[in-house]
DNA sequence: TTAAATTGTAATATTTCTGTAACAAAAGAA
DNA sequence: TTCTTTTGTTACAGAAATATTACAATTTAA
């Protein structure tokens, strides 16, 4: 899961550009051409972050930004704005309005890529990293590795992806539909008890003795990390 | 931020009343009187949820349903089926074309709502609130956890479904059997005493020394959160 | 090809929860 | 008061959910 991002911009092109080579990175884009229905849209669709167009139809950049701060929900939004080239003194304001950062169009794919890792590690690094981590537990998507308080654990391929699923939403409770659902491959049936062994297997190798156990079994609901 | 609801329904004033509620709700409604042209207009307001009529003057229900499955933008849409009394046979059918729910006519605006937020609680959980609160106590459904000024309380299951249910809509008064209706499961037979049982469980777990009772009884009606 | 690792399931053990019955206590009614 | 109705409390047996274990089948690695 690689976290959702708003686009509010005023020139479909870029919009269109955007959103499709961010798609192709896993995002999930949703965006809007002014900033009245922006903000609203905004609202519903509950991105990780915000990009920004500096100039709009309706509302300034700056007037969205300030809405958008306003609003405990998203206070801590991360955005970034998008200017046209020879504004760049404005973007001192930018900042000072509770951006967290701005590129200057036209700008390329990689660089804004670049920022928008670069922004969203700061604010959410799960939904960035490689690494997922939770606690003393860190879990490395590319080396493909587990460690609890520093030292490396074992795990087989099920264990691994489980352990994974439960790193991306740590605390919540997760029914033992929900886990095959998203853990197991589309259309394998396996039994649901089965979950309960891979959580037993899990439990076992991820337990350190003298350390709290790390699933929570939730009677009637399922499992979930703590 | 509630999410956008499409109906589709031929009948006016039911439609009238439903969205007029479910606006006051702070949900987005859009409507058809039909099953073409409501396939069309659905695809472009995108909702988070559909409701749909079983019996339609064009299509039936469950053709729309079909042909919104189809659509690999629609394929998870959450329908809620609306089915006039004595279709009840009709209700496998449609849970089993790919309905999350269904709900028979006449019925309360109420109970619509209860199955418009659970449906989109498994769906889209964002959507809807998962924090109930009252006075000092607190229940979480994401993590399945309750609180009472801070301190963590465990409920056995039946216990938190019968608080999640008193949160909903405190200091109300429900009788035993609203309670049973709605905290069981369909279809199960439990002596109506056996509430009173549950009730002294949640008390004795919810109640804190030198705290006041949160659990009113009202003899001969029912019992409320106060 | 063999050995080792992994997987799903079934059988069994263990834990926790549930509903009910029986009796006590409280609240109304007469 | 006394009687009646309703609710509170308790204990307990059976039910239900989860934990654990062992094992055969399959996959992977050597």
């Amino acid at each position: 899961m690689k976290g959702k991002i708003f686009i509010i911009e005023d020139e479909a092109s870029i919009i269109q550009l955007v959103q499709l080579n961010l798609e192709k990175e896993g995002f999930v884009v949703s965006s809007s051409l002014n900033g009245n229905e922006g903000l609203k849209e905004l609202k519903k669709f509950e991105p990780n972050l915000l990009l920004l167009d500096w100039m709009l139809p309706d509302l300034s950049g700056i007037d969205v930004c300030k809405n958008i701060r306003r609003d405990s929900n998203f206070k801590t939004l991360p955005i970034i704005m998008l200017t046209a080239k020879g504004e760049e003194e404005d973007k001192i304001k930018g900042l000072e309005s509770g951006v967290d950062d701005y590129i200057t169009k036209p700008f390329s794919f990689n660089e804004l890529h670049a920022r928008i890792k670069a922004v969203l590690r700061r604010s959410d690094p799960n939904i960035v990293a490689n690494d997922l981590t939770f606690e003393d537990l860190k879990l490395d998507r590319i080396e493909k590795r587990v460690f609890r308080a520093d030292k490396e654990i074992q795990l087989g391929p099920t264990e691994f992806r489980l352990l994974e699923f439960f790193l991306t939403n740590p605390k919540r409770v997760y029914s033992r539909d929900q886990i095959l659902e998203t853990v197991w491959p589309n259309n394998v049936n396996v039994e649901s008890r089965t979950i309960d062994v891979h959580i037993r297997r899990l439990r076992q190798s991820i337990n350190i003795k003298d350390k709290k156990e790390l699933i929570r079994t939730v009677r009637s609901s399922g499992y979930s990390l703590v």
